[in-house]
DNA sequence: ACCTGGTGTACAAAATTATTAACATTGAGT
DNA sequence: ACTCAATGTTAATAATTTTGTACACCAGGT
């Protein structure tokens, strides 16, 4: 697995959001709490249909969720 | 992914970009130009990294490149 | 008519992401 | 100490994206 240039905000958001579990979380988005748990962790990155849809459960754009860092 | 919720606005982006090709959009992002035409056409959605890429290529965010239609 | 560049299609394969299931760890509460 | 919910890990499998290759079509220029 190469190193991921991108980072995000989702525990955050989580527990912004009324300390939102990834259970819950992986429930509105339409996926399992595994995949929200790897996205978090930077394990891999989402799609960007699953990107959207985490992006629209806290109400924020993308490039607020998610941080490219350019090489 | 069945049916594709995700619209986008790379052709227009492209060639008012001076009418760049697919091939340089392509070489720019760093995939093919089959991927670029695929994603032009919607054939499927890019994952998150090449949808930054895009985005960071026209100087947009993924938001204004990328439209997703929530069902 | 012939070339050439840009675009579209098709197919198999490689690479990456997503799902599922099982189990371990942590922390809060009783 | 015990329980329970939330989180973290691993491994196998499924699904999707990306690549590589090849070929076709169209429009402009020579």
């Amino acid at each position: 697995m190469a190193t991921l240039p991108i980072k995000n905000k989702i525990r955050e958001l989580r527990f912004f959001a009324e300390e939102m579990t990834q259970q819950e979380l992986a429930e509105l988005v339409g996926v399992t709490r595994q995949t929200i748990m790897a996205i978090e962790k930077c394990k891999y990155s989402p799609t960007l249909e699953v990107a959207f849809k985490i992006a629209e459960v806290f109400g924020q754009s993308i490039d607020e969720v998610f941080q490219y860092q350019s090489v």
